[in-house]
DNA sequence: CATGAATGAGACTTCATTCAT
DNA sequence: CATGAATGAAGTCTCATTCAT
């Protein structure tokens, strides 16, 4: 009742979406879902495909705004710790989210260079902290992007990891393992 | 023509499956693009489902035996250096098939159970090469599945980078870099 | 401004027929070039028909009127030519009208035995004409229905053509021609 | 049963356009119309529009060729007025056939510029005794397209009357008085 | 083994119309 | 009078699958 139409057709379809595949929902399943008709979505969306782009936009600009919800560390590693732990907290507070961004992320239908561009844009905090780190030789001076991409994948598939076996998530050796690997793995080289 | 048709459908599939996405490629045109009848898709698979089963469990496999195929190193180290480049250079070398694993990774259509199991089973030598390492404090006692899940994640996103971005993939900082993160992740903490 | 909105709703619909035909243009594609919102067609017409046959008729009595104003003549012939040029006068002021008319008097959907008599009756002074002219010997007496009919119908084609090809409108050949056809045709035949 | 399925498709199809008009006939039932399913009519025309179109062209190239199935005769005049009576007849035996042609051509969606070409096509053999007649001083110099524009109006326009009123068609002096038209309206001006 | 016409359920989308504001 | 979100029936077209040849 608080929740506007759009929002129900919003909810419903990232629902079935991560339970069925994008491709094979219907529209006509979505909007049951949401309990309007059919047209009401076509009212909202012109399309299919443009309903998928406004849930991504959307979902990925949550995640942006949850990880930068954290105070200012001194040290650069606490910084980064905290940008992980936010990021995997809000993944186990939204399961579907998560899902559905691991998924579009691999559906060569929606692959598009735009998803490198929304990736950089929305971590773009996280290049700071990164590019400063390096410079003060507290992490290996390797290639942003390759570094960018290890950053996102590695959150992506612990985050996953953690949703879909629970238990794990609260257990110390998993939780820091998880974090020391990412560090680790961009730490100078030990001479 | 040294191509049976079953073999020309298979690989028409792949194409077609990684360009488009799997349920965005009808089977007529799977076909034409075989240059058979449609009928004979179905002579030969007896669905699409399973067509594309076929398609994941021979191009897994193929993936496990290139892996395979490397000479015994003494350091643990240099024979996991050269599982990861050997890996690599098979994606390098199979594009589409390393997309197609990856688009099929995260459709919840074909999500199962048996992804998890068939990737332990790909990468069971792997295993024992790890847990050999952390006994010698080679490398740090982390959780086995959190690793495993590390290497296997690890391994898709850096040879998808190397697909997507081909002229990376022949720079020492991005080839050394990508193992460097792997290597060092798995690596105790520097004191 | 000085348009009401019933009017401009007229107009629009007009405009979007004569180029997209009438089934194909939608309600919604009226008003949104008209400049109002969907829910005022419908307070000005009860239904898309209703709108279509208020054009129709309203449009027919234009161009009935429109041919009215001639002065009289002596000659039974000039008498004619003067309605003829008067009625292609209208056309090539109002060729989206003279099209709509061509466009409605063939669509299966439209068309009534309504038609036949709104034809008669908006040319009705022109019979009056013909059969003076025929009991004058002037005309030939061919039957009155297939002479009105011809009449209509040599009108719209012509009017039509002048309209599609609008440099062939000015020159005399096309334009005495297309009279010359129609009197000549109803003339009684030589010797 | 002698029919093939694309047949007994064109057959409904035309049946329904004539009687509800094109927009107003669904693809479904026109399939049903044809006992045949809807996906048929999908294997054999790629789409509404190019059936329309392939039943266009059919009765199109139907009518010339219908026309000429006549024997040579000396005189101009007689050699058209067999033109016109085949084409009459051909209308009477195929009312539906006449009525689509009058409904396409006035069309939006499918008026075209091929229209005027695809006329003069068919219609080529015409030309040349026009042009032969006018050569000789038996029909007045007239523009050439003003005078096939209005051969082929007022053809369709007789045969239309005729069909609707099919009494009509047997009585000499509508039959005589059709033709008489169409000489008289192309012939010299008395001097 | 191979073919491709045929099927019919179901997908996405459109649209005339209504009604609470 | 005017608005535009909401409706749901209906339309066009797709597609995995079957089967007679």
């Amino acid at each position: 009742m608080g929740y506007s139409k759009k929002q129900q057709i919003l909810d419903s379809a990232l629902r079935l979406f991560v339970h069925q595949g994008i491709q094979a929902t219907s529209t006509a399943s979505i909007a049951k879902e949401a309990n309007v008709a059919t047209g009401t979505l076509f009212h909202h969306f012109p399309s299919k495909q443009s309903l998928v782009l406004c849930l991504y936009s959307s979902i990925k600009s949550e995640l942006g705004e949850a990880m930068q919800q954290c105070p200012h560390q001194q040290a650069p590693r606490q910084q980064v710790r905290h940008y992980w732990q936010q990021a995997l907290q809000w993944a186990q507070a939204n399961p579907e989210k998560l899902r559905f961004l691991l998924h579009i992320a691999h559906d060569p239908q929606f692959y598009t260079s735009q998803h490198q561009e929304l990736m950089v844009a929305t971590m773009n905090f996280l290049v700071e902290q990164i590019k400063q780190a390096q410079h003060q030789q507290l992490l290996a001076p390797l290639p942003l992007d390759l570094v960018l991409n290890f950053c996102h994948n590695h959150y992506l598939a612990c985050a996953n990891l953690f949703i879909e076996q629970p238990d794990l998530a609260h257990q110390r050796s998993y939780q820091d393992g998880a974090f020391q690997i990412l560090w680790q793995g961009l730490s100078p080289v030990k001479s």
